[in-house]
DNA sequence: ATTATATGTAACCAATTGGTTACATATAAT
DNA sequence: ATTATATGTAACCAATTGGTTACATATAAT
């Protein structure tokens, strides 16, 4: 779960998972083509990306086809949304008025 | 975005979510007695988290109160049910069963 | 058989991150 | 007025991260 956090905390990989979701089967040059930085850093980027297991690899010959994973994004969601259930219920709207009135009155003192 | 998103990346910054929206109102002494590291250090994950918009802070006197705001959390999740919708509807399944046979082909021949 | 293509690994480096200690300030309690 | 408490800031440091170049290997195309 650290690992997909990890693997999600920087744009050049939710990019990429963008593109291989769009593109499933992409090969390694066509993850690279869309970027600008190096082959080595995209492929390093990847790895993070498959060891957090949000990207899924086949090796077909000298190719590696890629393929995005939703399961791990799919857990996190499920126990953030059973965590903060409270937050994401009709509750929600109360909790934004209460901030926001918060807010205000602290900006007023500020 | 990218600040939710760096903010989440690390699980002393979680915990501290997890505890603050168990504990609305919490003092940073309250946060820091919570962890081995230095108030300090703790300090700065809450500062992290504060830019991030997922913590809200009321000032009263010489005490900060710490608040927990879902909605940047809300906001990714929206964003992200919406871009990766075709994995997390009734195609889930078949998708799943794709992949892991895939696997199993790729053990087979690893 | 030779050449081109797709990908991997190693060594290195600057920038960022996560932590520390030392010192400072503002409010509350006595 | 003095002391204790809650929090802030600065300077520093080791570890991690994100990138690079140089070299290597395996498969496909000619």
């Amino acid at each position: 779960m650290d690992k997909v956090f990890n693997a999600l905390a920087h744009e050049t990989r939710r990019q990429i998972l963008d593109f291989v979701m769009q593109n499933a089967g992409a090969l390694s040059g066509d993850i690279t083509a869309q970027f600008e930085v190096s082959r080595i850093a995209v492929s390093k980027h990847i790895k993070i990306l498959e060891r957090a297991n949000l990207l899924i690899i086949e090796k077909s010959g000298r190719e590696r086809l890629h393929y995005f994973n939703p399961m791990p994004i799919q857990a996190i969601y499920d126990r953030w949304t059973d965590a903060y259930s409270q937050f994401f219920a009709p509750k929600l709207n109360a909790f934004k008025t209460e901030i926001e009135s918060t807010e205000e009155a602290h900006e007023k003192t500020a």
